[in-house]
DNA sequence: ACAATTAGGTAAAGCGGTTTCGCTTATGTG
DNA sequence: CACATAAGCGAAACCGCTTTACCTAATTGT
């Protein structure tokens, strides 16, 4: 019962009376053993409780059946960030379901100092999955470079495949909802513009602002995708002295920051002004007034993630996927036509 | 630069022209090894990108580094859940920093079907952090009793080691509190009462009520801890005819779903209701209204689970810690008198 | 009836480390 | 100068599993 009176492949062997190799195949149903032997060997096994040594199996075979998350250690806020989070746990069902493991890169492990790479190659990792990378630490070009299995849920400057969310897609849906709704005076809080999708978003929106003559757009571009720095640029926007009839935000916080400094200053959403989101996190169908926003196919991207990494360790090659996304209707924006 | 010229000791020894012990001796820093060769081989060591086996370490010491968390598969929605999440991440960052990896439970391993203990056992898991178990699988207690170090996030039946907000407090808190605004017709929906943490939120609810004699309150039990479960209970307040003062939910989700079955009832939070609820979920300060509720400290949670599995595999003996919990008073209430 | 397969099983090497124990030298002591 | 001690290093066994190559006995084909 105690985890001590461990048996070894020996021990059970010599308690059946056949040899190790014998034992081994049994157990892995590989090679040839009769049915008689093989049903005493497995029954012996059950008895004594007998469970393989995940160790020595990987040593052996060469195989980890892990697959590692780089998962951005300083920025946010780790599991609880509530859209990557999302993303995660669809991937790791479904390499789960497949046998594989997840585990995060741990640049610490066993208190030695070692890079992303040096990681892998010490747990002979199979695969890995970046979530997350913006912050994109130096070590990310050689371990691609490494020629591991990888992939990404997000788009960056980096030359692996990924599935994502098609932002300028998302950037002129927002706008054109926008218009439609006889908005003429638009500004868009943008997220930072190193991270691709923060670009993408603002380009896609301005290519809609640009196509439309009379119609005035500002653009302000925030330090981070927070609550507070939607909040600050509100504020900006607040004493700049005229207030824009909508807002884009380019993230859910963003923009629920945003509509708290209008609130905090008796600027009522939507009724002084509409603000539209991006991301569609679980919970703002609940804020009120309930969220509009971009909503992206989290648990997809996650899942296709996980297929594709699957794929390139089968030794298949995958390309890169961009999936579609959706304006989701709710509260805070009003019609002004 | 790939991965596949990996160097192992016995190669790093050759090239160094000293001995395997040598050499594994210097790298681990252990055994008396002079200044000149120890410098010798360690240049060479990354020269050659010598990089160690977890594996023929793991197998050779006897030791994993690996800390295993239960964290429930089916309920609720993983790693997103905003509550669990945050516990995760904490214990996640100070194990991390003690050198140990920690990885999920996973029954599937390698496409072989295992119990828990059987994962451990292979995996030579030295820790496990049962995140949240109620599900309570029937292989819980058969990995108690194998002496693996353990603790829990959560109280329950089972008799390990924990470390939790104290519920029945917290249920008093919210009683008096709603009380103390002069509320006389208080409501009560109380999470699952199978578990533990929604029985002691009752308890604590219920004796606080008791203590005060013209008070009249009402108590109804939900299915579970979700959005729709309070939604659903609060439609049976509303039918039921008479609404009372005040409702305390036992989580925030109950809470916010009861204030949207309001809403759509016409019913203004805290104008006719006044609302409390439990967890202090991150986002619940940015809902409108932002919602009072009792406030766990999550961080600590997970920080100090940490902590204490660590003492255990250290063998240190460690009991079950009660932490306090605080009512974070915001807009969902009313005073009435 | 005899060669040719096939079924069933085993010995031993290999996976990549760690560690005990013993063997030389170098150093310290009286 | 003889001798005890310590410093520095290496041989080999061990951790627990897989797999190749080989062997024997039974089965098949003709």
């Amino acid at each position: 019962m105690s985890m001590d009176n461990k048996i070894n492949i020996y021990e059970l062997a010599k308690a059946t009376g056949y040899s190790v190799s014998t034992v081994s195949k049994t157990i892995n149903n590989t090679g040839r053993i009769s049915e008689s032997t093989r049903s005493k060997i497995l029954e012996k096994a059950s008895e004594l409780n007998y469970v393989a040594s995940y160790h020595a199996k990987a040593l052996s075979l060469k195989k980890s059946w892990i697959i590692a998350v780089i998962f951005n250690d300083n920025l946010w806020s780790g599991f609880s960030h509530p859209y990557f989070s999302v993303i995660l746990e669809n991937f790791k069902r479904k390499v789960e379901a497949s046998g594989y493991e997840v585990t995060f890169i741990n640049r610490n492990m066993g208190n030695t100092k070692m890079t992303y790479l040096e990681y892998c190659q010490h747990r002979k990792v199979e695969g890995v999955f970046m979530v997350n990378s913006y912050g994109l630490s130096k070590q990310l070009p050689e371990l691609i470079a490494s020629g591991i299995p990888i992939i990404s849920s997000e788009v960056g400057s980096l030359d692996i495949p990924s599935v994502t969310s098609d932002d300028v897609r998302g950037g002129k849906l927002a706008a054109e909802y926008l218009i439609g709704l006889g908005h003429k005076k638009i500004t868009h809080i943008a997220g930072p513009l190193y991270t691709v999708s923060g670009q993408n978003r603002l380009d896609g929106f301005e290519e809609v602002m640009k196509q439309h003559n009379n119609q005035e757009y500002d653009v302000l571009v925030a330090d981070n995708y927070g609550f507070e720095d939607g909040y600050n640029k509100a504020l900006e926007i607040i004493q700049s002295g005229t207030l824009p009839t909508a807002v884009f935000a380019g993230g859910d916080w963003l923009a629920l920051g945003a509509i708290k400094a209008f609130s905090n200053h008796n600027i009522a959403v939507p009724h002084d002004v509409s603000v539209v989101g991006y991301d569609d996190l679980d919970f703002v169908k609940f804020t009120n007034p309930a969220l509009t926003t971009v909503s992206q196919r989290k648990e997809e991207i996650g899942d296709k993630c996980a297929t594709f990494l699957l794929d390139q360790i089968a030794g298949k090659d995958v390309t890169s996927h961009i999936l579609d996304v959706e304006l989701i209707e709710r509260e805070t924006c009003k019609r002004l036509n």
